[in-house]
DNA sequence: TCCCCGATTAACT
DNA sequence: GTTAATCGGGGAG
């Protein structure tokens, strides 16, 4: 529980699960997200709460689902604390168990990118609007998040964030050096690089 | 009410 | 490299 920014690269490495029908289990490690704050012109809770940004403004831990362009959705997780409004975009998994299931959604294209993208990674775990505001720490539930193992720092890359505008600046896109399931995206900032 | 446009993707040329 | 698809939030009138 915390800021955005400082949760964001600790979800790396983390496990997203997704219970389907019949109880098959898809999962994936995450490898690429995005932090957004309420004082962060981009971010959806910067205008105050509103009946579709209202679980950024509850309990952290908690879904957050949009729809994005009328087409695709998108998943965050809620960091809290309560009332703050920020939240973690989700923006791409290596896909891990399950892929059937996932190819029952996206049955197009190849595996490693089953999960490349916010929209792609929401589609292939069946994630829409309907599990806006599910809790992602109950792992009796339909969707949650295991422990995984963290990413060192020294594999984590941070670059500005994808296709906004305002706020654009703001470093706060993070992902796995080097990992092939991470969307493509701006090239790290070589402060925060170190070497492969 | 109307109107514009976005934390995107896939299918084009 | 360009663009259609497709919905609802929220600011303007």
């Amino acid at each position: 529980v915390g800021p955005a920014v400082r949760e964001a690269p600790r979800l790396l490495g983390r496990v997203l699960a997704r219970r389907f029908a019949g109880d098959r289990i898809a999962r994936a490690r995450i490898v690429e997200v995005e932090a957004y704050e309420p004082d962060d012109p981009a971010s959806h809770s910067f205008r105050g709460l509103t009946g579709r940004n209202a679980v950024m403004f509850g309990d952290p831990g908690h879904l957050y689902v949009y729809l994005i362009y009328g087409v695709h959705s998108c998943m965050n997780v809620v960091t809290g604390p309560e009332g703050t409004g920020s939240a973690v975009l989700l923006r791409a998994g290596e896909p891990l168990d399950g892929l059937d299931a996932m190819r029952v959604r996206r049955p197009r294209g190849r595996d490693r990118d089953l999960c490349r993208g916010p929209g792609r990674f929401a589609q292939a775990f069946g994630v829409d609007r309907s599990l806006d505001g599910v809790d992602l720490f109950d792992e009796e539930g339909e969707i949650w998040i295991e422990p995984g193992r963290p990413l060192a720092p020294a594999r984590i890359a941070v670059s500005t964030r994808v296709g906004i505008r305002r706020g654009a600046d703001r470093p706060w896109r993070f992902y796995e050096r080097g990992s092939p399931f991470v969307s493509r995206g701006p090239a790290a900032s070589p402060s925060a690089a170190s070497r492969p």
